[in-house]
Formats: structure tokens, C-alpha cells, sequence
DNA sequence: CTTTAATGTTGACATTGTTAACATTGTGCC
DNA sequence: GGCACAATGTTAACAATGTCAACATTAAAG
């Protein structure tokens, strides 16, 4: 089971390899650039090389193909908060701790705000199925940055009960008003972003 | 212009009376009920008992006549946002201001809560047209509420002026979280809701 | 009363999602 | 190696959809 020499390709190229993932990757693509609603199943089809009906052996469905693209759009988030954790100070201080909070929070509104196409696809799906297990989850890793924080004695017991939910909400909702440009200008919205990191970390007593 | 002895709606029943307003109203009772992803013009035409392209004369699209149902979505959590007001406390004192504020900010929650399908429309549109001028519009009523706390005296003018991004954009983060199920059950999602809005209180250094 | 704009209807077309029946490829068993 | 079988892809067709062009009816204006 799914030997056949990894990425041999098949001279005659009758099958495709990996088109489950191809499809998936292709609707990321359009959604990115073209938005939602123009995602159709036979264009997607057509784009990946392949007839329309080949889709409906590894998607029941087009509303569970859509419902693929948008878990590996939240795997794009995910990585995105995972590549800013990276890029921020790693001191296992009160400081540090802050910071990474403040750069994964900042990327999930970063996500919003610079892949507001994919944004949309994301958060809109109903019966969406559960992301990878290797692959970052975006909640979880608040939550994670949370529990470092609780850790190091910054955030009280008490608060850390209720923070999952305040940080998620607040950067969740500014991700989504910034993604349908209701947050002003690119200045304003930089603004207002880190306001609204800062007042989390306020609401939660933190500094 | 539009005389036609308001509502008499001629005998032969060719012209509709109000077709365009009919058309909303149904698409807003489709999607509370089925969902946004099964809205068609076709049905949609059907059930207010006109021909498919009679919907033309009155929207330029379906995308068009989507955007509509999205404001009149946008315009139902406005009215749910006034009734909380309306049942509120109306005393001018500090307490008064804040349960007020509470009332409206837990009215754009509940939004998300029980109409959770039409906080998917409300939302998710692009080019969506401005509300009517006499209805009231949800994130001014954030606003107005704030600009009460302010001018009551327990909201500094300098945590003013950040306050709208900060309660906007944590009650609509929640509230899209709980449309989509992902705040858990209904006592925690109660509980956290009360939460959420205190937090914002506390962010702002009310009470 | 006639002209004209507004509003609705019919018929048709291209496209879409979906299904059924058939074809090809790779895998595992003897 | 040869053969059944599951996996994967193809073609042909269908119903339904959004949209357009041409026509019909009603209301409004002169």
C-alpha cells in the first residue's frame, strides 16, 4: 500500500501520484489569489490536469474538498505563528515569554491582515476536519505561549483559566475585522494591532 | 414615483409591490434556517413566487443580492443590540453606563450564539453595501456606549481612543468563535462570554 | 391617450456538481 | 509469472444553476 516507488511518476502519468494533495494545494492557491466563491470543482479539476470525476475519489464532495482547503489554511496559519516564534528572543525570562506571546499573537493578525483571502476560507467551515497532527495548530499554540507565561509566574492561576479564551477572541476578531478592511488605513491597522496585543497581556495582568 | 397606493398590490398580481425587500427577506429566512452555501437565486425566485430573472431588474448579481442579505444580517444583530439596550438599566450613573455596555456587547455575543448562521452572511462579504441610515449600526453602538463611559468620567480619554478596536474586536472574535462551535458547550460558553466582556472592561481600566 | 420607463416573463445557453458505466494501473496472493 | 482485486482515472450524460436577449405587461408622465 501506497508503495510504487515514491514520486516515480508513472510514464505513462495515468495516475497522478498524489492528487488528493494536489487538489488541496491548488484550491489554496486559487482561493489566495481569486478568492472564495469562484472555487469550483471542475476548474480545480482542469488546472490540476485531470477530469472533473477523478476529484470524487478522494473528496465525497465539494463541500468536503472545500472543507480540506480550508484545514491547510489554518495549517498556513499555523506556520506562520510557528516562523514568527522562531524569529522572536528565545530567553526563558518574564520578558521573553511576553515577546513570544506578542509574536505569535502578532502573526495570527498578520494572517488576517496579509492572507485576508485565505482568512476567509479558514474560519468558514462548518464540519472541518481536524488538522494534522504534526502540523501546528493555531489555538494550541496561544494556549502554549499562555501556559509559558503561567509557568514562569506572570499570569496567575486565576487568569490562566480564562486566557485561552480572551487571547483567542480578541486576536481572532481583529484578524477577521482586519481581513475584510475594517480596521482603516495599513498605519491605523498596525496601530490598533499592537493595542490590541498589549491591552490582552492588561486584561490578564501581565507587566 | 412609487405612488401605487401603497400595498394595494394590484389585482393581477403581475407586479410584485416590493420585490426587491421580498427577496432579502427570504434569502435572510433561507439562511437562517438552511444555511448560506445552499442560497440560489433560482430557489430564491421560486419560493417568493417570480421568475428567476425578474431578480435582475432589482440586483445586478447574485453576489449583489447576497451582499443584501448580509445587510439586512448586519441590520438583524443591530436591532438585537438596541433591544439589549432597551432592557437594560437606563440610569446615568457610572453602573448604569457599564451594565450597559455589557447589554450590548453580550447582544453582538449572543448574535453568534443563536444566530450562528446568520453571523456566517453577516460577515463574510466584500463589496457589502452600507446599512439603511435609520438602522442602527453595530459597531457605532459599540461606540456610543464607550463614548457614554467616557464622558461619564470612567473611561480616560487616552484608553478612549484605542476602546472601539479593543470591544469590537474581542466581542466579534468570540462571537465568531461561538457561531462556529469552537468555545465548547453551552455553560462554557456562557461562562466565558461574561468573561470576555469584563475583560474588555478591565483593559480599559473600568471599574 | 399616447409615450415611456419600470417591472416581470419566456426561452435559450454555457457551466456546474454529480452519477453511472467503463478503462487502466498497481498490489498481493497462489 | 500470472491473476484476481482494489485503487484510481476516464467518458458520457443529467439535472440544476446563473445569466442573457427578446418580448409582454403594467404604472407614470406628458
Amino acid at each position: 500500500m501506497l508503495t510504487m516507488s515514491t514520486l516515480k511518476k508513472s510514464d505513462a502519468e495515468f495516475h497522478h501520484g498524489d492528487l488528493q494533495a494536489a487538489l488541496v494545494t491548488a484550491g489554496l492557491r486559487h482561493v489566495e489569489k481569486h478568492g472564495l466563491n469562484s472555487l469550483g470543482l471542475r476548474q480545480l479539476a482542469l488546472v490540476t490536469g485531470v477530469s472533473p470525476t477523478a476529484v470524487y475519489r478522494h473528496f465525497e464532495d465539494l463541500e468536503h474538498l472545500k472543507a480540506s482547503v480550508a484545514k491547510a489554511a489554518r495549517e498556513v496559519l499555523g506556520k506562520m505563528m510557528v516562523d514568527a516564534l522562531k524569529s522572536a528572543p528565545a530567553n526563558k525570562t518574564e520578558k521573553g515569554a511576553i515577546a513570544r506571546f506578542l509574536a505569535i499573537g502578532g502573526a495570527y493578525i498578520d494572517f488576517g491582515i496579509k492572507k485576508s483571502n485565505l482568512c476567509e476560507i479558514a474560519f468558514i467551515c462548518f464540519d472541518s476536519p481536524e488538522l494534522e497532527p504534526d502540523s501546528p495548530n493555531p489555538s494550541e499554540l496561544l494556549i502554549a505561549s499562555l501556559t509559558e507565561l503561567n509557568e514562569i509566574g506572570c499570569l496567575s492561576d486565576k487568569n490562566f483559566k480564562i486566557a485561552p479564551m480572551i487571547a483567542w477572541s480578541m486576536v481572532h476578531g481583529f484578524a477577521g475585522l482586519a481581513a475584510q478592511g475594517a480596521t482603516g488605513s495599513v498605519q491605523e491597522t498596525n496601530a490598533s494591532k499592537k493595542e490590541v496585543l498589549l491591552s490582552v497581556l492588561k486584561s490578564l495582568d501581565i507587566k
